[in-house]
DNA sequence: GGCCTATCACTCGTACACGAACGATCTTCT
DNA sequence: AGAAGATCGTTCGTGTACGAGTGATAGGCC
């Protein structure tokens, strides 16, 4: 049995394209992410990419609160919640109640994960590359382009 | 304080590129999947994409055993259980003894599971081009290509 | 001051995702 | 036949990911 596609017919009479999983983006995607992850884990076992987003975004920015934390990572509160805990408990990452706001509390990089970040930015580096490695240079560079519009 | 790129000095002195999270692959290709995973709940909210890849994949090859499913969808066997088991909760898959080998079951479609494929193709078909809607007919054709190389 | 709305952090429930280990079974090779 | 190794399905633990709901606080407006 075919399965039919919608608005696909290139000509009367002719069969419809059949819904073939591994040609769907959402499918390809899925599996492109999952490479990354383990090229990511290959280069940085003792931290997860969402754990090091949330450290190099705090290194970015300096002390923020958990939620804008959360956005600038790309993150739910919810999800980011349960990573900020994690860093704190490994002593990467501290929180401290915001003077000016008694709901906020902000949060910060300790020495230690400071240090962490400093250490492993080579690392990270070499992970973006890993990832592109099947690329030309040229192909890399419309690659991301094109992926961040899909953002 | 400025974090130092590997390998990446313009010239003597210069400054080394800095780390931008929002620059990585990996952190664009987390975004791209949030964003598809949102536009998929939104066409097929009745079902998670992974689900639907699962369906899709016993619709292509017709009834086959876990783990071959498994590597066919993509998933690791411990996730793929998961999801066929709440896929047969749900009545879409129902799971036999294989006569030739006691260690497999033999997953397949239900008549509901078959009509529901049926029923939401066009809808999936449309997940695919919502998710590609940012980019022109020939930049989909490119990004579709090099993406495919990342996997 | 009092009200309305937005924001912040937290919690609960569900669903992927994977490493690691396990027992049962099949295959292959000797 | 019997040992060695691979495969199948399962379970456990950890870590994202997000919707939905809760209570506390902040800010704007009358």
């Amino acid at each position: 049995m075919t399965i039919a596609a919608p608005r696909e017919r290139a000509s009367p009479g002719a069969e419809p394209a059949a819904y073939v999983l591994d040609e769907q983006v959402g499918f390809i995607l899925r599996q492109a992410s999952q490479r990354h992850a383990s090229l990511f884990a290959a280069r940085l076992g003792e931290i997860t990419p969402t754990q090091w987003a949330t450290l190099a975004k705090l290194h970015e920015v300096g002390p923020t609160s958990q939620n804008r934390l959360g956005r600038l990572t790309a993150m739910d509160v919810a999800t980011i919640k349960g990573v900020v805990d994690r860093l704190m408990k490994r002593g990467f990452v501290r929180s401290e109640a915001d003077g000016a706001d008694a709901r906020r509390r902000l949060l910060a990089l300790t020495d230690e994960g400071s240090a962490f970040v400093a250490a492993n930015v080579p690392g990270a580096f070499a992970v973006s590359a890993d990832t592109l490695a099947p690329l030309t240079a040229r192909e890399r560079a419309i690659f991301t382009t094109l992926l961040a519009k899909l953002t």
